[in-house]
DNA sequence: CTCTGTGCAAAGGATTTGCACTACG
DNA sequence: CGTAGTGCAAATCCTTTGCACAGAG
């Protein structure tokens, strides 16, 4: 259950970081809501058990979750950037091009890839995230062309 | 060369609509600087060969080019969005988590997914974005934690 | 006790909208 | 020609920044 979070704060600590009661409120809704949360949502999600937590803290929150390679922005219909946990460490969903539902799926093929890439590059790989693209069944039926 | 320009304006005209000027330059400029652009690069880039189209008709074309899967767009950075053309269907990169250097690769294993993806879920597949996060080598020698 | 993290308010950008005008097909 | 597409300007929304204060380690 809140695995999740031990986990979560687990490696903000170990790289250093506070866990703050406002950083524990954060992830705690994050891992909860376990979806697809604009920081806005996500601040007025963090207000309902939290009050005394402002907007800008959950923005620097994100920012730094996303620098240690625990979350990922997306954009999903509006200006408003969307923010997916990388379960350890990948998230994975197919996107309807037009409406922009969402359906999750876990299948996962790529252990193998992400090693070859991090040798090849040079890089250490955190995880990833991979989008599938296309229509849903709904907006297909809209138009049939 | 022009051969993914064609392509591209082919899918408009086929899905019934109009292939104008502004909208070729803007593929133009899309396909040419084939990287992570965002709206206000993008437009920059087609006003300087064809200065009387404006901002908001990149918004809207690529807004429309996203709906028909032709592009994705993600978060590098910085607030504003940026587009990827899905070439073929697919694109694939490295990012970095904490400076967002972007290295491009091409493996793909996953059409069979796709596929898999498409008949499970009653989804018609246009393509998908991959995002294989991690640390850059650079960003790595500058904390060895 | 110190220094990282927080809250607020205001600034700075990015995106969206409404409407009159243009030009593709 | 008719309608989809465009340009402009303003409105709106999202994100970032600067600074004084609070609280984790």
């Amino acid at each position: 259950m809140s695995d999740r979070l031990a986990r979560l704060s687990g490696r903000l600590r170990e790289q250093g970081y506070r866990v703050t009661g406002a950083r524990r409120a954060i992830l705690q809704e994050l891992v909860s809501s376990s979806g697809h949360v604009s920081a806005d949502e996500l601040a007025a999600l963090v207000n309902r058990r939290a009050p005394r937590v402002g907007r800008m803290t959950v923005y620097r929150t994100l920012e730094l979750l996303q620098q240690l390679g625990l979350v990922r922005p997306i954009y999903l219909g509006s200006g408003a950037a969307h923010y997916v946990l990388l379960e350890d460490g990948h998230h994975h969903h197919l996107v309807c091009a037009r409406c922009d539902a969402v359906v999750e799926f876990d299948d996962c093929l790529m252990q193998e890839l992400e090693q070859r890439l991090g040798e090849r590059y040079n890089f250490r790989v955190q995880g990833h995230l991979l989008e599938v693209v296309g229509l849903c069944e709904s907006c297909r039926e809209q138009e049939p062309a």
